[in-house]
DNA sequence: CTGCCTGCAAATAATTTGCAAAGTA
DNA sequence: TACTTTGCAAATTATTTGCAGGCAG
């Protein structure tokens, strides 16, 4: 968790109880959030959050690499933890779990900047990943 | 081109000439639009397009399978012209360029409903890739 | 004809901005 | 102390809905 605080500090940015709590609700939940998700939740923590900090925060954070922008097609925006540890950095992507929301790391995705693609020289990619973990392929067999 | 009017047609759908309109627009520009662009790109052909007309047509188009929903952060959404011919029903991304926005098809991307990644049961899954295609690689040199 | 389609006006809802007060380093 | 961060109120902007008239099949 230290670390994390750590990237904080190398991007320039003040570590306040928000951003504190902010962090320790993505760490904790392991799932995607959206800024009214997050503003909801926080309201147990802190006393008072306005919906325009969340939004300044959570894009904040995103920059810095503590969490990642969920690409999606909803109109609410949405943000998860990034738990790529010491590595984040690195290339890597993320696999949402459909059913609690929950995320894993997936290091290797067979594309890199560079290769040719169908006559395309590939700049940059998104792959989303969702599919069902552990607990939840246990605790419940329906088909999506 | 018919084969697109059939299709649309199995979904129950009418053709009409706003939806031809959409159709040819994509078809063309072979690029990612949002709404506000189509409706723009739109009012040179039509006389008058309101945008609910449009958003409501472009997610008809696209749960038809002739057009695909781009998957993306920003707050607009947009689609693009689903160029797979015949296997629009098949498993497929697109490849988008980003100097031009021309797509190609990608048929193979190494993920399948049922496999397992990093402990999770994949579900779903999302691919975008954007690259630089054969005329604007030859154009410029930038690099993104 | 029947039922889907359209534009318009208006309603929702998401995201951003300006600013003065408060907090961090 | 200097500069970032925050909440609030208000402004923007994106998307959806209701409805009466129009059009495809």
């Amino acid at each position: 968790m230290q670390e994390l605080y750590q990237r904080l500090r190398e991007s320039g940015l003040k570590l306040t109880p928000r951003r504190k709590a902010i962090i320790d609700l993505f760490a904790g939940h392991e799932g995607r959030l959206s800024p009214r998700e997050v503003q909801s939740l926080l309201s147990t923590t802190v006393d008072r959050c306005g919906l325009p900090g969340v939004y300044r925060n959570l894009e904040a954070l995103a920059d810095c690499g503590v969490l990642f922008r969920v690409a999606g097609f909803g109109r609410e925006r949405s943000y998860a933890f990034c738990a790529h540890g010491d590595h984040a950095d690195e290339h890597h992507h993320h696999i949402v779990c459909v059913s609690c929301g929950r995320s894993a790391v997936v290091e290797e995705c067979g594309y890199r900047a560079g290769m040719m693609i169908g006559g395309f020289r590939l700049v940059d990619h998104v792959v989303q990943l969702q599919g069902l973990c552990d607990g939840c392929m246990n605790s419940s067999r329906r088909n999506s």
